[in-house]
RNA sequence: GGUACCUUGGAUGAGUGGCUUAGUCAACGGUCUGCAAAACCGUCAACGGCGGUUCGAAUCCGCCAGGUACCU
């Protein structure tokens, strides 16, 4: 039976360097899961892997989209889905590697099917959640799906306003497209034909914020200031709306000043990797090495 | 030596006699199927010390300690 390996962790923590010599191991590419190293345009600021690194192995999704791609988990699950249908014809085992959360679950557990959003719809509704409140939507809510409603976080206008979306563009409701809730994470059309073996890396906390506080200094030594300065004038796109170009910005237009805006950075970095790690460790089935320490153990963990 | 002002949780900062005491930032924990490096939720902890007034004090009074400003 093929297999994916599949590689996860939180920002920071090693993957890059782990995923090459996994790669090299296995003597297959990489299929990066990053939902932000795909835009080009943004190397520096999304610590995507180097020119030098893409020479040692090949790898798939890495600045391959545009910055105003329309682009989501759904779209990665069918693009990342054909990919390693294809390279499964020419390698037993493959290699998938990032820390986009939504991203790798897509992959192993699939996404429901779900109509595409027209955005004059999304857009009149962003529309009314500015002028009439949340608390108007919420009411649309429990009127148009309560099933939904009541499992909802009603006090999150993102979710609150996807359900309606949904409702909406299908005149039918939301939770009768959440399939993969009703009948469970296990069955259904989220079965692969192949096998997944979860691999994350991890350390002690203290290394980890070390390493994230490094790291944002050599960016900036890489040049991301200029990178953003390049990228400021899309910044009200999505692929934009995130971690250090976001602090960047607001640098950038002078209300920060430098040291104040890396601290920032720094710090939302941390939050996101605790935000990584909480819906990693969720899943029991990942087997966790330290990316340094543990590394023989990991690569022996290939071959079982 | 004298006078005035100040002292709140890791940081900042409201509160001015009474429902276990704001907010912000940090820290910590969590939620998650179509913008997810997104969005959202929760927890934590303080009224400088001692004594007094009072049914009741972070809030009023006194002393002590520390700090700031000005004066001789």
């Amino acid at each position: 039976m093929k297999t994916l390996f599949v590689l996860l962790g939180p920002t920071a923590v090693g993957k890059t360097e782990v995923a090459l010599l996994m790669a090299e191991h296995l003597g297959c590419p990489v299929i990066s899961a990053d939902s932000r190293q795909m835009y080009r345009d943004i190397p520096i600021g999304t610590a995507a892997p180097t020119l030098e690194e893409q020479r040692r192995v090949r790898h798939y999704f890495v600045g391959n989209l545009p910055l105003d791609a329309s682009y989501n988990a759904a779209c990665y699950e069918a693009d990342a889905l054909s990919l390693i249908q294809r390279l499964f014809l020419s390698h037993d085992r493959l290699l998938l590697s990032g820390g986009s959360m939504m991203y790798v679950d897509a992959v192993c557990h699939g996404i429901d099917r779900m109509p595409d959003v027209p955005p004059e719809l999304r857009q009149s509704l962003r529309q009314r959640l500015e002028t009439e409140g949340l608390e108007a939507l919420v009411d649309d809510l429990w009127r148009m799906d309560p099933a939904y409603a009541a499992r909802c976080d009603l006090k999150n206008p993102v979710r609150v306003v996807h359900a309606l979306e949904m409702c909406i563009a299908t005149g039918s409701t939301y939770s009768s497209l959440r399939l993969r809730e009703q009948e469970g994470r296990e069955t259904g059309s989220s079965k692969r034909p192949f096998r997944i073996v979860r691999i994350g890396l991890q350390r002690p906390r203290a290394e980890l914020f070390q390493r994230i506080n490094c790291r944002v200094d050599a960016m900036v030594s890489q040049g991301f200031v200029e990178e953003a300065r390049r990228v400021m004038p899309f910044r009200q796109l999505n692929s934009l709306n995130t971690v250090g170009f976001k602090e960047m910005f607001r640098y950038l237009e002078g209300e920060w000043d430098l040291p104040f805006t890396l601290d920032r950075i720094r710090k939302n970095t941390r939050v996101y990797a605790k935000k990584q790690l909480t819906w990693f460790l969720r899943d029991d089935s990942v087997r966790w090495f330290h990316p340094d320490e543990e590394r023989e153990s990991l690569l022996a963990c290939l071959e079982q």
